[in-house]
DNA sequence: AGGTCCACCGTTTTT
DNA sequence: CGGTGGACCT
């Protein structure tokens, strides 16, 4: 049998679609169209799915109709000539985002099952992976090449197809993120991907253009958002009815059983040719190429269209027309004809009332624009009608291309035209000066030539570069820092200064130009990932793996030591042991486990033996009891062989202290010493330093005074001013050029930084961007306000166009970027403000991730990589690669930088926080955490602060940290929750396409 | 031993 | 508000 399919639509719990769209008022809409298979739309909705299975009953394999007593009720509302067999298709459409190659990726697939089981499998994997209960079309991290693979695995009988692939947003094709070819997006598996959806925008002509397309079999569907649009668009079927011979004949393409598509004019859709709604202009893209693809009016990109991304990636020219293709017919809606006819609009009364007219009197409304004799379309008595169709049929329209999101207009009949109609005359007919026509756009508007070229702006500041390639260029100050020789060496690195390119650098430099061999350097980390990341980054700049550079933490350097020079093994107690061990030696005691542990530790760091006075660290009230529990903790160690942490520490220094050879044996063997972030060493690691290094030029160390956040557990910045004090004759360079953030962010961060000690005279850090953007201030009501409008503040940025560039105030002077998930992080000061973006980014179905998360069980928050799997459980851990948004601590965060970062609760108690009620324990230190914040940004920087908020189950009015008073006026921009309603409604556009 | 009630407290975190 | 832990009860 022949029959018509619309393969895509969507349901009610969809983003922007109608309320009435549900499994009745498909059934009804299909009828009217004279669909015979339509898709159920949006399988992977629980709620939907619940009603597709309560709804629904198999009817031919794979195939489902609505239950019989339903069918009957809905009878009655159908006209006697559109009583036809409906039968439903499992559909669903998901929206990917992801990096590929580097490059973010947008784009959205159909996916099909023959059965229920199929799809409770499929949407249980999907679940895990990310939200998908928050919108019918579920936007997921998720690599498409990873669907088809979740797809084939859950049942071999399903199948993906690409949804309209050449709309410019989210599509396999699309300019602004989409590939070039379908093997770049789905690699091995390409060859499961026989179909593609045109979409609105395109037509089958369009599509043969490109050689690529050749062996798939185009579809058409409405992507309906509400039941009137169903059937707009279509594919004919010549076989049987069921999942498999549908399937079949698109997988062979066989003209006896797949019979091509019925699609609109690609002209009518929203992103047929180039332009800018805004400006009103729209052309056709030979013109875009006139102006170099710039908007004549404002001077930004044009959004370049279907039809100009298709010239990009076609092989064949306009009008080429393969051997055996399908075949396709165009088609004006019906209620398009009739608006144009009645000069009204589509969904006015008097359109409708035509409408259905015509469909009593006919039949369904894709047989009366195809099939239907042009007699007896003229006996249902519409003026004008029949000769419409029969223009529409012949392809006498004229249509204003779409272009940027507004749909082209569809013209038929000319004013004389309506004269002459109306006046009886029959000659139109005839007429041979009405032929199809297309527009080169309505708007067209001339250039206006200065306007027409705003190139990027020169960089703020030419670079000195010395030469090599990109990756090995210093500025002036760097390079300094990387030849200097002959004293002890202090870098002052600022955020985004590149303090670790110059530490790496340096450290070639030593190899490759002094001939120094890498096994006598030996640099210091506070951390295992960053002595890895020192060591591969050395291994990356001399190319030569393994490096024997001694990059390691300062606990591992000292175990090493004890090993190599000591004669002994020490073994470290895990944290479990530990914990055992301090509450066994806490047991009667005053001071619990927890304190007397930080007590214990801050004694050793201050290499402080347990029979020394304790009093000067602890006061005369507790230096006894922190003693007998010291004591007997160290009983419990040794009694089974163990030491802590501190302890390699300690011993490491008391060695070198007892043994003046085993030290200059040391000396003897690093001729270089580099220690990284020296801003956060405490005593016991100075005084290792200062033996290590004493006498020599050997030392180097690196670091930012400004960012020394660890004073709670030891870490002194005083050692990193001091150094010139110690190191008499050193020298010490300044690091001025940021690589990472834009000069008002780290304007603003020096005006806050600097008023620690109402410091003068102190330079700031310039910027090497060529952009600048302002800070965001945004207030909201409380906790919940502020997670709802960073999340939607972050839809709209991943959406497409930046909402930045939509308010007047023009947060960003920057050139359009293109944000992902994974370009996010919110700053938290305590975990528990997680709590509430947890919560609202679940039920918008934001994918992110929480960093250094403990203690905390979220099931339902499944921890998912790169590729979309299920890495485990049980750690916590954070992929800097994953497609999600990440949350973490501003501890967690330094050291990182992100496109787009918002700092959370910039209110007083949580910067600075207040750990009793009225004041912060060291404000210093809360100021450097808030600079370290801020300095994370690379585009845009969001501070956000909630009018009240629940504190200790009091609910507190709040008010907006010190610490942005201390920012001049002109770097801020000040926003209420406002300003996120208002500018999201200015935007549906992106993320609702159609 | 296991359960219930009330008082208390509430940051940041590496090796 | 919400989790933990000590005290007290069954």
């Amino acid at each position: 049998m022949t029959f018509f399919a619309d393969l895509h639509v969507h349901s009610k719990y969809s983003r922007a679609t109608a309320k009435n769209l549900d499994l009745e008022n498909l059934y009804r809409a299909s009828r009217l169209k004279g669909i015979t298979v339509v898709g159920t739309g949006d399988f992977t909705h629980p709620a939907w799915f619940a009603e597709i299975e309560e709804k629904l009953v198999e009817a031919e394999p794979g195939l489902f109709r609505l239950k019989p007593e339903l069918e009957k009720e809905l009878d009655r509302h159908v006209p006697a000539l559109c009583l036809a067999d409906v039968r439903f298709i499992l559909q669903a459409e998901i929206s990917s985002i992801y990096k590929k190659d580097g490059v973010v990726r947008k784009n959205h697939n159909l996916v099909f099952f023959p059965d229920l089981q199929s799809v409770k499998r499929f949407n249980a994997r999907l679940d895990r992976i990310g939200n998908i209960e928050s919108d019918g079309r579920p936007i997921l991290g998720l690599d498409a090449e990873k669907l088809l693979e979740i797809t084939l695995d859950t049942n071999p009988e399903g199948m993906l197809i690409p949804a309209h692939i050449w709309t410019p947003w989210f599509s396999l094709f699309g300019s602004k993120s989409g590939f070039d070819r379908v093997d770049q997006c789905f690699g091995d598996l390409s060859g499961h991907i026989f179909a593609a959806e045109t979409g609105l925008s395109s037509d089958p002509p369009m599509n043969w253009r490109v050689k690529d397309l050749d062996r798939i079999s185009l579809i058409s569907s409405s992507d309906a958002h509400s039941p009137m649009y169903l059937g707009r668009n279509a594919t004919v079927f010549h076989s049987n009815l069921s999942f498999k011979d549908i399937r079949k004949a698109l997988e062979t393409g066989d003209p006896a059983q797949y019979g091509g598509t019925v699609d609109m004019y690609p002209h009518q859709g929203k992103y047929h040719f180039d332009g800018h709604r805004k400006c009103g202009v729209c052309l056709a893209p030979e013109k875009t190429e006139s102006f170099g693809g710039i908007c004549p009016e404002c001077g930004k990109p044009l959004t370049l269209g279907v039809l100009n991304r298709v010239q990009k990636l076609a092989a064949r020219p306009r009008g080429y027309t393969p051997e055996n293709r399908a075949s396709f017919q165009s088609i004006v809606p019906m209620a398009d004809l009739l608006s144009e006819i009645f000069q009204v609009g589509p969904k006015t009364k008097k359109v409708g009332g035509h409408y259905d007219k015509l469909l009593e009197s006919i039949g369904p409304e894709l047989y009366i624009l195809l099939e239907c004799g042009i007699p007896d379309i003229e006996k249902a008595g519409v003026p004008m009608f029949a000769e419409a169709v029969q223009r529409m049929r012949a392809g006498r329209v004229k249509i204003s291309p779409g272009y940027d999101g507004e749909y082209g207009k569809v013209e038929i009949f000319s004013k004389e035209d309506r004269e002459a109609l109306k006046g009886g005359g029959g000659k139109l007919f005839e007429d041979p000066a009405v032929r199809k026509k297309k527009s080169t756009g309505a708007k067209e508007k001339k250039p206006q030539e200065n306007k027409a070229c705003v190139p990027g702006k020169e960089p703020r500041e030419k670079e000195e570069l010395s030469a090599g390639p990109a990756e090995e260029r210093l500025n002036s100050r760097q390079e300094k820092a990387v030849a200097f020789q002959g004293a002890p060496l202090m870098i002052q690195a600022g955020p985004g200064t590149g303090k670790t390119r110059t530490i790496t650098e340096k450290i070639a430099f030593l190899i490759r130009e002094k001939g120094v061999r890498p096994e006598d350097i030996l640099a210091l980390t506070f951390t295992t990932k960053a002595a890895g990341e020192m060591k591969q980054r050395i291994e990356t700049r001399t190319g030569k793996k393994p490096c024997d550079v001694v990059a390691a933490t300062f606990h591992s350097f000292c175990l090493m030591v004890l090993r190599e020079y000591g004669g002994f093994d020490p073994m470290v107690a895990n944290e479990e042991a530990l914990a055992g061990f301090l509450d066994k030696a806490c047991a009667e005691e005053s001071i619990k486990p927890d304190k007397a542990d930080l007590m214990i530790q801050k004694a050793k760091q201050r290499l402080f033996s347990v029979e020394d006075d304790l009093e000067p660290l602890f006061g005369p009230d507790q230096a006894e009891t922190v003693r007998r529990i010291w004591k007997r903790y160290e009983a419990l160690l040794a009694a089974d062989g163990f030491s802590d942490y501190e302890d390699l520490i300690v011993r490491t220094v008391t060695l070198f202290n007892q043994n003046p050879d085993l030290l200059s044996k040391a000396k003897e063997r690093f001729t270089y010493i580099f220690v990284d972030e020296y801003q956060d060493i405490n005593h016991s690691q100075y005084v290792l330093v200062k033996t290590l290094a004493c006498g020599g030029e050997r030392l180097v160390v690196i670091g930012d005074p400004d960012q020394s956040i660890y004073g709670f557990r030891g870490s002194d910045r005083t050692f990193f001013n001091r150094f010139e004090h110690d190191f008499p004759g050193c020298e010490k360079i300044v690091l001025k050029k940021s690589y990472r953030s834009p000069q008002s962010i780290l304007d603003a961060s020096f005006q806050m930084i600097t008023r620690q000690n109402n410091e003068t005279g102190r330079e700031r850090i310039l910027s090497t961007l060529s952009f600048d953007s302002r800070l965001l201030i945004l207030e909201t009501a409380g906790r919940k306000a502020e997670a709802v409008s960073v999340g939607k503040m972050i839809e709209q940025m991943v959406g497409g166009t930046s909402f930045l560039s939509i308010d007047a105030g023009k947060v960003l002077d920057a050139p359009e970027k293109e944000f992902s998930f994974s370009d996010f992080a919110v700053l938290f000061r305590t975990k528990r403000q997680y709590d509430a973006f947890e919560e609202v980014f679940s039920t918008a179905g934001i994918p992110f991730q929480c960093a250094g998360r403990e203690k905390r069980e979220h099931p339902d928050v499944a921890v998912q990589g790169p590729e979309g799997e299920i890495l485990n459980h049980d750690q916590d851990f954070w992929v800097p690669e994953a497609e999600k948004v990440s949350f973490m601590t501003i501890h967690a965060a330094k050291g990182l930088e992100f496109p787009v970062v918002f700092v959370a609760g910039c209110e007083q108690g949580l910067i600075p926080f207040f750990p009793k009620r009225d004041e912060p324990a060291d404000l210093d230190e809360e100021r450097r955490l808030f600079y370290v914040a801020m300095t994370r940004a690379e585009h845009l920087l969001c501070l956000t602060y909630a009018k009240k908020r629940m504190v200790f189950g009091k609910t507190e009015k709040r008010e907006k940290s010190v610490f942005l008073q201390d920012i001049e006026k002109n770097l801020l921009l000040h926003r209420n929750t406002e300003f996120v309603r208002e500018a999201k409604k200015n935007t549906p556009k992106q993320m609702e396409l159609f």
